[in-house]
DNA sequence: GTGGTCTAGACCACT
DNA sequence: GTGGTCTAGACCACG
């Protein structure tokens, strides 16, 4: 799987990874079983320190999304690895209602702002693999 | 003007207050010359620190949004204090951007997507002056 | 005599009257006996509050060099209201003292930073009056 | 790099640090990607709160001058880490303008405060490390 | 009345 | 180890 880490975000990088892997594992690109990059490879991939990666992994640990296996590294758990729709849309919710609040401070037209998120929807579709995975 | 600060939240107070301000502006509801709640008053009335406003006002100032006025206190500075509608946009641009993003991690369909993001716009009018400035 | 007051500079603008005033009893525009002009009319010519002129005058009438006129206003007092030249040149120290250190840090070769001081000099040819007090 | 931290200045404490940093980065001695000295050893070094120091390194990189890497420290940012010579020039310009109109309300002749500032030069060789950084 | 500056100390977050 | 945030309180400067 493909990670995208922003160093200059605000949000930190650990949170990045966790975040993504979480939704990631929702989507259902990542399935129960499937192997996780290793610390040091994902480390020197985005030159940023390897227990800020072994931070992101233990936490997913703890919630029992990956699970590490010895002399293979982290896999994804098989608990609930899928999620049904309405829960995802409840992922998504955060991000929308800080948006609609922004583009209410913003005395944006509502037809606008939607506008606009269709065409960013446009911009990512399902990013990747669009042949399923090989 | 009226500021929603959540002490509880995890963005921290100040750039509540800095990002309140910012968009306030660009949405026109703060005019260039309206002056700005003294910084003991905002302290007072959301019983937080009068540096933390104050560090909030400085940073704006610095960013040429606000102008302090000796012995009067800080007014919005004359620059740019309305922004075109596109340029609103823009600002809204990034939030929108990263729930796309999300959503297409999420492999959310893009029309599920939309219609929450239309429900969170309905929940957010234009919060408190329809009528505009009295 | 012609004052020039910015009140977005970061020196207080009381500051900036006393400051003038002084160079300019020290170099002789100001002679004894010279009417300044009233707190009113200076506030209202530039803007600021009258209580910032008055606190002016009231420093340089502490300082002795100005005195309160009953019915006419404040004017330039008898004491030593000329200076001579070396010390007029120790007023000028502290300027191109600081000047000179930034010159060091911006790391710019003496003759440069000299050179540059010529043409500001050139433009400041002893400013309003040159054919002298009419 | 060494600070010079005078806390008798009238200029407070942040402001000297800020300046400080701003003309040696035009003046080439801090290089992008340079780390600057951690909030608390700069603190302890000039007995000044910590705080004194870490607002004047969030105004820098509100400036974009310096970046935070998060769990590192400070370096000096990437963009326009080093000014042409004109440039810098200009950074001299107020400096110089201000002490001209000094002594043109001093009635000084050009050449006695030309000998004057070039004098101030000869004391402020660049300050340190004449061989440049080793 | 306004904001600015600095201190001291506590707690948190990130790497 | 790094910086960030917030609080509390004191003192100052300006208008």
């Amino acid at each position: 799987m493909r990670f995208s880490i922003a160093p200059s975000d605000s949000t930190p990088i650990y949170r990045q990874i966790v975040d993504q892997v979480r939704r990631e594992m929702a989507g259902g690109q990542l399935l129960a079983g499937d192997a996780m990059p290793s610390v040091r490879a994902l480390a020197e991939e985005h030159t940023i320190n390897p227990m800020t990666v072994s931070k992101a992994y233990s936490l997913l640990e703890a919630e029992g999304l990956l699970e590490r296996r010895r002399g293979v590294g982290m896999v994804v758990a098989a608990v609930r690895s899928a999620v049904s729709p309405k829960q995802r849309l409840t992922l998504l919710h955060p991000a929308l209602q800080a948006a609609a609040q922004q583009a209410a401070q913003l005395r944006l037209p509502a037809d606008d702002a939607l506008a606009l998120f269709k065409r960013c929807l446009a911009q990512h579709p399902f990013d990747g693999d669009v042949d399923g995975k090989p």
